[in-house]
DNA sequence: AGCTCTTCCTGAAAGC
DNA sequence: TGCTTTCAGGAAGAGC
């Protein structure tokens, strides 16, 4: 499932080919996960791309409106926000290649060429989001794990008494986690995903900011991580899954010390640790 | 504030 | 073998 690295792999993707291309025409196949489709055709109908960006898990399409074609409080720039959900593929390729099942939305390019979506559980969405409504959107999102600083990581979770897991998937507190990466994180930094953030000593927290910055970086080097359906914008599987360490090794022995590493599920979510190198928490409830 | 449950959706895997 | 059930999960919203 597309997360920080995949996503950042994606974008790097499309910013090959995608820069300049004009788009002639959105096409949808089921289009429930759209608001306005119709709105969202009329609204990128003739713009041409400019610059592609990552808001954490969310694809940033910049894209520039002729004056001339689109009149009045229509005019100006609009950005294409895309979030890949679990299963959400965006591809640029020959509008002669067949189109996997499950494209739901095409913006047609010209030279001959799409931009795909293709999304088998619909969970990913598609937005226009106007200049003005972009802060409200930035809003949501807390800042970019790869940007935090230590301090402000140290102030943000410090004084949370939320279980650490379910902070790191909070994409208020921290933008572009997901359990792969949360899982993973957790491990390095030798940390059960139900102990309290506020439990943790500063050492402990400084460890996991690091962590965090490891796994992240050397998942983007590596192209993300390949499981379930992810391919990058040019159809190709990452590799990191290759590396995961705990995530979907349940049973299998730890790399560190051999214990079998468990699943448990903690704030909803799927948790793979290692019960020898990440000590449980002091029971809270039965 | 933070927890759990529900909803959205499909396909893989488990159960019978 | 073949059908039915269960599960996974990102995010948002409800209710506690």
């Amino acid at each position: 499932m597309p997360e920080l690295p995949e996503v950042e792999t994606v974008v790097r993707g499309l910013r090959k080919t995608l820069p300049g291309s004009s788009i002639l025409e959105v096409c949808f196949g089921k289009s429930d996960f759209v608001d306005d489709p119709a709105a969202l055709d009329a609204s990128v109908r003739g713009s041409r791309v400019s610059e592609i960006t990552r808001m954490g898990k969310f694809i940033c399409i910049a894209l520039e409106r002729d004056q001339r074609e689109f009149a009045g409080p229509n005019a100006g720039p609009i950005h294409l926000s895309i979030h890949l959900g679990m299963t959400g593929r965006l591809t640029v390729c020959a509008a002669s290649q067949p189109a996997p099942t499950h494209t739901h939305c095409v913006f047609v390019l010209d030279g001959g060429r799409e931009l795909r979506y293709t999304d088998i559980r619909r969970f990913g969405q598609i937005q226009i989001v106007s200049p003005e409504k972009m802060p409200e959107f930035a809003a949501h999102l807390g800042p970019e794990p790869l940007e935090i600083s230590s301090d402000d990581f140290l102030r943000e979770f410090g004084l949370r008494r939320a279980r650490i897991k379910a902070l790191l998937l909070d994409q208020s507190v921290l933008r572009g986690i997901g359990n792969i990466y949360a899982d993973e994180s957790l491990f390095r930094a030798r940390l059960h995903p139900a102990r309290i953030a506020a439990s943790l000593t500063k050492k402990q927290l400084i460890a996991l900011h690091r962590a965090i910055r490891e796994v992240l970086t050397s998942a983007i080097q590596f192209r993300g991580s390949s499981i379930s359906d992810y391919l990058d914008a040019e159809g190709n599987r990452g590799e990191f899954q290759l590396r995961h360490r705990v995530y979907q090794r349940e049973g299998k022995p730890c790399v560190r010390c051999r214990t079998k590493i468990r699943r448990v599920i903690v704030a909803g979510r799927s948790s793979h640790f290692c019960p020898h190198c990440q000590h449980a928490p002091r029971k809270r409830k039965s």
